[in-house]
DNA sequence: ACAAAAGTGTTTCTACTACACCCATGT
DNA sequence: ACATGGGTGTAGTAGAAACACTTTTGT
C-alpha cells in the first residue's frame, strides 16, 4: 500500500439554501437563493454558497446546520444531502471534498447583520453573480432537485409560512419551475391531496380576500404531489 | 477558530454493484449484489461492499473504479453516486466519511479468483448476509434508488448484454421490482418508448424462438421508460 | 368604475390496468 | 404430445390538460 492508501482529506459541507422572495409591488415571487461573500483563499471577494469544513464529531447533517447557523443566523431549516463532489481540482486552493446540501426556509427571512455573521445576501436564482470554486455545478444540481421535487413530494411546505392561500401555493410552484400554471387544474390537484386544511379565515387585501389554508401535516412527506 | 476546523478525515468510496443472474433450470431471475470479505479491522470476516480508501489526487468517480477493479476485477460498469455517509460513529474502528456508488453490470460476470483479488462473490439481495460497518443501510439505499430509476430511466440498459429478448428484459424488471408484470402492457410499453432496434433475428431454444432486440442508444438516458 | 386576485366545471385526450388465448419450437 | 416461453388486442378507468367567465374586495 502506498501513502496515498493512508491520506487524510479535508471534508467541507455547503448549502444552497432557496426561498421564495413574496410578490411586492406588481413582481411576481421569485426563487431566491443565499450566498455569502468568501473572505479568503482565492476567490476572496466572490460569492458562494455558505459551508465550511466538518469537524470530526459531527455528522455531515449537524455540520451543514452548524455552518449555515453560525455563517448565517438561520436554522430550523429543511434539509437534505444533495451530492459530494470530490474533484481534486474544484478548489485552486487545495483539495476539499464537499458534502452539499439544499435547504429550503418560508418567506425569504432578514438576514442578520451582526458582526458575528458572514455577510450574507439573497440572490434570484435566475441571475446569480459568478461563483467561487464550482459551486455553478452545485447550485445547477440543487435547481434540479428541488424541480424534481417538487413534482414527487411536498417540499414546497417548507417554503411557505403556516397559512398561505391557495395562490400562493400556486405562485410559489411557479416561481421554482419558472413557467406558469392552470389555475383550475392546480387547485383541483392540490386540494384532492387532503394534505390542506381550510382554516376557515381569509386574507384580506385591495382584492377579493382568498381562502386561508395550512398544512395537514407539518413533516415532509413523499406522496406524490402537484 | 478551534482545532477541529481543521480536521482532516479519512474519505472512502463504498460500490454496491448489482447485477441480474441469468434464469437457470427453472428459477427465475434473481437481482444480486457483490460482496467482498472483510480482511481486518473490527468487523474482519464480515462481508461488506467492496471499497476503499480515497487517494489524494483522484476523484471520487475514479476511487470508485479504482477500488471495484482492484478489489473484483470490474471494469466498464454503470456507476453513479448514491449518498455519502459520514456518521462518526459508522465504522468503530474510527471515524470515516463514505461516499457510497451504485454500480450495473450485465449477467452476472464469474469472478476474477487470482489471488490480487480479495474474496468475493455474489449474494442474492433478498438474503444477504450480515454486512460490516453500516453498509444494511448502504444497500437499502442503494436498491431504492435502482427501483426508483426504472421508473424514469433506463438505466435497466446496463444490466442486460448486447442482444436480448423482450421476455428478458421483462423477467429484469420483475427481478428487481420483486412482482410479476402484465406481459401485454409491458411490451405495449417497451416498444412504444422507442428505444429498441429490432435485429431481425431470433433467439433459438426448447420453446418458440423469441425476437432479438437491442437498445437503440448505448448512453444511459434520462427519458422516462416503464 | 376599475383593478386585482379568488373562485368555479366540463370536455377531451392520454396513459394505465385488467384480462385470455393461440403460436412456434425442442425434446 | 407436451412443456416452455413468444406473441397479440380490447375495453374500462383514472388522471392530466385545455379552456373563460363571474365574484369579491379596496381604492
Amino acid at each position: 500500500m502506498g501513502p496515498e492508501e493512508l491520506s487524510l482529506l479535508p471534508v467541507a459541507v455547503d448549502v444552497v439554501v432557496f426561498t421564495v422572495a413574496p410578490a411586492s409591488n406588481g413582481r411576481k415571487p421569485r426563487l431566491l437563493a443565499l450566498l455569502v461573500k468568501v473572505k479568503e483563499g482565492p476567490f476572496a471577494g466572490r460569492w458562494a454558497f455558505p459551508g465550511g469544513r466538518v469537524s470530526s464529531a459531527e455528522t455531515l447533517d449537524e455540520a451543514a446546520r452548524r455552518e449555515l447557523s453560525s455563517q448565517t443566523g438561520l436554522a430550523r431549516v429543511f434539509l437534505e444531502q444533495l451530492y459530494t463532489f470530490g474533484d481534486p481540482a474544484r478548489d485552486p486552493g487545495g483539495r476539499v471534498v464537499s458534502v452539499a446540501y439544499f435547504a429550503l426556509v418560508p418567506a425569504a427571512p432578514a438576514l442578520r447583520t451582526a458582526a458575528r455573521y458572514a455577510e450574507a445576501a439573497w440572490f434570484p436564482v435566475r441571475s446569480l453573480p459568478p461563483l467561487a470554486y464550482d459551486h455553478d455545478r452545485i447550485a445547477r444540481v440543487a435547481l434540479r432537485r428541488l424541480r424534481a421535487k417538487l413534482g414527487y413530494s411536498n417540499v414546497a411546505w417548507s417554503l411557505l409560512p403556516p397559512e398561505f392561500t391557495l395562490g400562493d401555493l400556486e405562485r410559489l410552484y411557479e416561481a421554482i419551475l419558472g413557467r406558469p400554471l392552470d389555475r383550475r387544474n392546480f387547485r383541483k390537484k392540490a386540494l384532492a391531496l387532503g394534505q390542506l386544511r381550510p382554516l376557515g379565515r381569509v386574507r384580506r387585501g385591495p382584492h377579493r380576500p382568498g381562502a386561508l389554508y395550512a398544512f395537514a401535516s407539518r413533516r415532509p412527506r413523499l406522496s406524490p404531489v402537484i
